[in-house]
DNA sequence: ATTGAAAACGGACAGTGTCTCCGGTACGGT
DNA sequence: ACCGTACCGGAGACACTGTCCGTTTTCAAT
């Protein structure tokens, strides 16, 4: 599959937009990463050398070029949670998901709150994202309340959400992940009981 | 004791400046409800029918201005915490206190990030009300752990946290405290062994 | 190779919000 | 009533977002 792609188009992209589409994806993957996903729109133009104008009609709002950014890392963690499928214990396969979807949230600072918005906004371009998120992680809970001992009261939402609220506290403590790392078992110790 | 009061000062404030203090901490505690900590802070002073600069001699930041605008609630929520001391059951007084700071958390949108970051921000002016939070949960906890059966392994610390977390999804659901609701048993659970 | 229409470029700009500076005002002690 | 001082509040510098539109580039047809 060819990296992240504008809305499929008949006639494929000019050459000099096309440019401009991978350069911009790449600059604002790498600023995001430095300065968080709210970071300012102009300096992504600008340290990619083009005017703000191109920038808003590649992407017309930041989570349009959010969405392009972490489509990847997403497919990624979307492919973890079916290998995760084959691992016997299916409560351990939930748990080390919910680990790799928090560190997957854990990418750029503001990332977390972009998704949950999605979450209640059915025309983002993070939707898709928020989805797969979803999807995969319904597949885990399922099989864990089935095969394992998951609790049966939750759904996939509240799964969604939780991974979303403890990368966002792991965000702006300053021990970062290890701060995630404190908070997830507690998580976990709710979502799975006790065998 | 007397309503929010900025520090101490040896002389007190004169007529007019009291008078614009306390207009502007009401004016905001109407403002951040309606429409969240992030309020146009231009807004507020007009709406008080001062300057800008008025508000922020008073209030060099926003979170000085927010922090006066909860200290009440605080005060209360603490004093919840001191009453659920003499409930019997002590982890049913911990998940009902659970409830209510989230609830607390929830008095506008944003409060719980600017709380989350005071945690880690020695000089904000919301550390206090950060602080009276996590002694007030620290008890609660410490008490369910020794006459209850909440687990050892969890701190205050991770207790405000996840409190903070809770309430900022609460925040951008549609469903606002309903889905708070779903998501603290969740996390009551993890904290909580079964009996 | 030339050409011309469509597509893309990018700078200027309007709108919004934050925060500061400073000339003028009004308070309150004497 | 006076005067020093603390306070007032508007003007404006600065930052960011997103749009508009005249200019330039591309590429396919000739």
């Amino acid at each position: 599959m060819t990296p992240a792609t504008p809305a499929d188009q008949r006639r494929p992209m000019r050459a000099d937009a096309r440019r401009n589409y991978d350069l911009l994806v790449a600059v604002a993957t790498e600023l995001f990463r430095e300065q968080g996903a709210d970071a300012p729109m102009d300096d992504i133009a600008k340290r990619a050398g083009v005017g703000p104008g191109t920038l808003y009609r590649h992407f017309p709002h930041r989570d349009a070029l959010l969405a392009a950014v972490v489509a990847d890392s997403i497919d990624a963690l979307y492919a973890r949670a079916e290998e995760l499928l084959t691992e016997e214990d299916a409560d351990e396969a939930l748990r080390l998901w919910l680990v790799a979807a928090t560190r997957h949230a854990g990418i750029c600072r503001g990332l977390a709150a972009s998704l949950v918005s999605s979450m209640y906004d059915e025309g983002s371009p993070l939707r898709a994202s928020c989805d797969r998120m979803h999807e995969a992680g319904a597949r885990l809970l399922r099989r864990a309340q089935q095969e394992g001992s998951a609790r049966e009261e939750f759904d996939a939402a509240v799964l969604f959400e939780l991974v979303a609220a403890v990368a966002w506290v792991a965000e702006r403590s300053t021990d970062g992940l290890a701060s995630a790392e404190r908070l997830l078992p507690a998580l976990s110790k709710g979502l799975i009981a006790g065998r």
